[in-house]
RNA sequence: GCCCAGAUGGCGGAAUUGGUAGACGCACAGGACUUAAAAUCCUGCGAAAUUUAUUUCGUGCCGGUUCGACCCCGGCUCUGGGCACCA
């Protein structure tokens, strides 16, 4: 039984595709470009995870694919080894990241990546840590700061205690940091910000425009988090007016009180004397509770009366303003109208403070709204002139106008997305380019004195204060401003990892410029990206941060495009056996070791075998195995015979004709739709039915060779190569079928009586109903069942079946 | 609570548009080869009944539409994911 030494054809095969470069391209040159993105990863020194792996071998396959469609396909590899996942391991490991860094990359691209077969160009990597590449990334900070869309402000920001440093919105986890798994505090700082906001509604709406994942598209629009609806104005009895959002301004009669963020600044202005010791006290009894306790589930709502009253604009109707945690100040104007008729946190909060509760849209009969908040539709009631009319629509179109006339309403969106908090107290990442000086005020660094250099530090644990490590550094921070020449101060932080992440794939194709971030006439040329693989975890980290930092380079003039990625799939997750991997359960795979025993393409396959790529696969320890048997039969099928040869006539026999030409057509299809899956299996019946008949023929194998190619590349090289070829299967074609040959000469016709199968019979190909119906009449196993019956129906579907409908 | 996706043999999973449910593989059983084992090859493999070359049942549960439903509709249960005191 012939069989192929996995090891030795791997390495051979990646040993002639570096000293051939033929995974590169001409970037310059190339005619039909195919840029094919993966998520670069970040260089841990447990070494390449098999989700990284699967990722990658996905995203290859339609590299592979493409190129043998005729396109020039670009496949870069980065590592994204700045921030906190690299830091944290160096501290934990007592070890420096500017030592460690380095020498995981290169165990990354020697060991593990090249060990995959990734048809990945290496001349044109991107290190996020290396100067040459931060350089850029500080000039992203410039610019976006240069273009109003970068700010400082000292607000409550979210702080982890754990990495002992504040984190962005998206970094928290149902309260928790998303690294370390700390419960995120509150903290008071002064940060630098990205106006994220700013195309919220863009990042939206584009979003129905894009050949995404859906599921990558649901996750965006619930984070943007747009709602629709008013501002009104109310005033405070003998004191300031304030706004309040609201999405039901049809319910403003029966808003029956105010409620108060705790930490509105008006709180101060409008509490009476009386009452001012007991919201001091409230604020007291609050400050200590962090995200997860104020959002616990079934905690009771908890409120002081603050002794001021408010207008109602509808009506001039005295209501009481109360300060409550469950309104959150960062959210739409940090006070609200409470209807609790119509909102259930309003009834709770009612029903706790005796407040009252006035019906103002009709509730359905049996529904009563001092039980129970009715937020369904129906006609208001007790809304005066406003009687009668569908709440939901006219009523809350007309109660709005009527209240705009006056000045004291307008139609307002709200966006539960916030700015970007880019400023992390860590070491291990790019300096934010600021210099603070007493006489100008905050200054971007110049262009040419990019890039500001990360300095080397013995110590570089962050410590907690609030500070960066990095001020602790006096010889770093200490400097002159470049517009006076005054002593002064730089920016201690450095920025969020992300920021480094979201502008990687420019570089690639640029990374021989050291003058610019990226080359117009080559980012012209390759892209947007034309094909990006990753996994939905970033939905709304790297992937909203790369789209929002697009439109904003766009918006500046430095792309003419404003969506990074023209498709973005995701790929699914794997588990083992049925459970989720992770280090206490012990059930992590380790790739290398099945790499070593069974080879790289045996890997790649089973990967691919698994379970359908979008939706992820069930690890099963035994299935890399099988696929090198698969493997191994399909070398011994699609090599000449011992002490034979291939039939170099093409094949004529129409059952092996339909079998060639149907595995074109649907391996074709499949690897296009990543159902990687159901194409090994195509191949799997094309294998077996030539080793079932003994067909040893050059067609059929060139053609095996080729639908392999994508999967198992180096298996593919070194049967192209048995085959007679000199060049590199990847030179060569992806096959062509004949349409016509996919289907059989014969088909099957299924025959049903009163839809249940009672016959098949094998009838040539496009017969007419009434050339049918006698034969399928007389067949032994369908006459039997219409004795002494009548035939009502006969549905009749060309070359598929026969249904006929008895009484 | 709202939104999205899913539930198919012992197991992983197939099934373009409503038209043969279970492709392909794993595991298992039997056989061949072998001194033996491994590897390889061949055969079988949803369940029940049976006159075994037959019938009935069967795609999470209940109901509906249809000549015909894994697929469409209505109502549930469970699993995974996103959002969540967001006004």
């Amino acid at each position: 039984m012939a069989k192929y030494d996995p090891l030795a054809v791997e390495s051979k095969w990646r040993r002639r595709w570096e000293t051939e470069q033929t995974d590169r391209v001409d970037l310059a040159g190339a005619k039909k470009p195919f840029y094919n993105l993966m998520m670069f990863p970040y260089p841990s020194a447990e070494g390449l995870h098999v989700g990284n792996l699967f990722a990658f071998v996905g995203s290859d396959i339609q590299g592979r694919y493409h190129r043998l469609l005729g396109y020039d396909v670009f496949e870069p590899m980065g590592f994204d080894a700045f921030g906190m996942h690299s830091e944290n391991f160096a501290l934990k490991n007592n070890r420096h990241p500017a030592e460690m860094v380095p020498k995981n990359i290169e165990r990354f691209r020697e060991t593990q990546l090249k060990k995959v077969g990734l048809m990945v160009d290496w001349s044109h990597q991107a290190d996020t840590t290396s100067p040459d590449y931060y350089r850029w990334t500080q000039w992203m900070f410039v610019t976006l700061y240069k273009n109003g869309l970068a700010y400082r402000k000292t607000g409550p920001v979210n702080w982890c205690p754990g990495c002992k440093t504040v984190l962005a919105a998206e970094q928290v986890i149902d309260g928790e940091c998303e690294r370390c798994s700390s419960v995120v505090t509150k903290k008071e700082m002064a940060q630098w910000f990205f106006k994220t906001t700013a195309f919220a509604q863009e990042l939206l709406d584009e979003l129905d425009r894009l050949d995404w994942s859906e599921r990558t598209k649901v996750a965006q629009r619930n984070w943007i988090g747009r709602s629709q609806g008013a501002e009104v104005i109310f005033e405070v009895v003998g004191g300031p007016e304030f706004s309040i959002f609201t999405t039901r301004p049809d319910t403003l009669f029966g808003a029956t009180y105010m409620v108060f963020s705790p930490e509105h600044p008006l709180l101060d202005k409008i509490t009476s004397p009386e009452q001012a010791p007991v919201l001091a006290a409230y604020r007291q009894s609050i400050s200590h509770l962090t995200e997860v306790d104020r959002q616990a589930e079934d905690r009771e709502k908890t409120g002081v009366f603050t002794g001021a009253y408010a207008l109602n604009p509808v009506n001039d109707q005295k209501i009481p303003v109360w300060a409550a945690d469950y309104v959150l100040m960062g959210y739409g104007t940090g006070a609200i109208m409470a209807v609790p008729a119509h909102d259930e946190r309003d009834h709770e909060f009612a029903l706790k403070f005796n407040l009252p509760i006035l019906e103002v849209v009709q509730a359905p009969e049996g529904l009563d709204v001092r039980k129970a908040a009715y937020a369904g539709p129906g006609v208001l009631v007790n809304s005066g002139p406003f009687d009668g009319l569908p709440a939901k629509t006219t009523g809350q179109e007309r109660i709005t106008e009527s209240l705009a006339k006056e000045g004291k309403a307008k139609w307002a969106v709200n966006y539960r997305l916030r700015d970007w908090c880019v400023s992390r107290q860590r070491y291990w990442g790019p300096p934010i380019p600021i210099i603070y000086c007493p006489k100008c005020g905050p200054v971007p660094v110049p262009e040419e004195d990019l890039p500001v250099k990360l300095p080397q530090m013995e110590n570089y644990q962050p410590d907690g204060s609030g500070l960066s490590p990095l001020a602790r550094e006096e010889s770093f921070h200490k400097t002159v401003c470049p517009v006076c020449g005054t002593h002064a101060e730089r920016e201690t932080d450095v920025s969020d990892n992300f920021l480094c992440s979201a502008w990687y794939f420019y570089r690639y194709p640029s990374t021989q410029f050291d003058d610019r971030p990226f080359d117009p006439e080559l980012t012209k040329k390759w892209l947007p990206v034309d094909l990006y693989v990753g996994g939905n975890e970033h939905a709304v980290l790297h992937l909203l941060y790369s789209r929002w930092l697009c439109r904003a380079l766009h918006s500046c003039g430095y792309l003419d495009f404003a969506e990074p990625y023209k498709k973005f799939v995701a790929h699914g997750m794997i588990v083992r056996d049925g459970a989720k991997m992770s280090k206490s359960r012990g059930n992590i795979i380790n790739p290398d070791q099945y790499i070593n025993e069974f080879g790289a393409d045996a890997f790649r396959m089973y990967l691919m075998f698994m379970g359908a790529y979008l939706e992820g696969g069930d690890f099963r320890d035994g299935g890399v195995k099988a696929m090198k048997a698969f493997l191994d039969r399909l070398y011994t099928a699609v090599c000449p015979p011992e002490g034979g040869t291939l039939d170099p006539q093409p094949p004529a026999e129409p059952e092996t004709l339909f079998w060639l030409n149907s595995t074109v057509k649907a391996v074709g299809q499949d690897i296009a739709r990543f159902s990687y899956n159901t194409a090994i299996a195509r191949m799997m019946e094309l294998v077996n039915h030539i080793t079932k008949n003994k067909i040893s023929n050059k067609d059929i194998s060139e053609t095996l060779a080729r639908l392999l190619a994508p999967l198992a590349p180096h298996l593919a090289e070194e049967l192209w190569e048995i085959l007679g070829h000199q060049e590199s299967i990847f030179k060569s074609a992806w096959p062509a079928f004949d349409e016509a040959a996919c289907r059989r000469p014969e088909v099957e016709y299924v025959i049903q009586v009163n839809g249940k199968l009672r016959g098949r019979l094998n009838l040539a190909q496009g017969l007419a109903q009434a050339e049918i119906e006698p034969l399928v009449l007389a067949s032994p196993a369908v006459s039997k069942w219409l004795e002494g019956r009548t035939i009502v129906k006969k549905i009749y579907v060309p070359d598929k079946l026969v249904n006929l409908v008895v009484r």
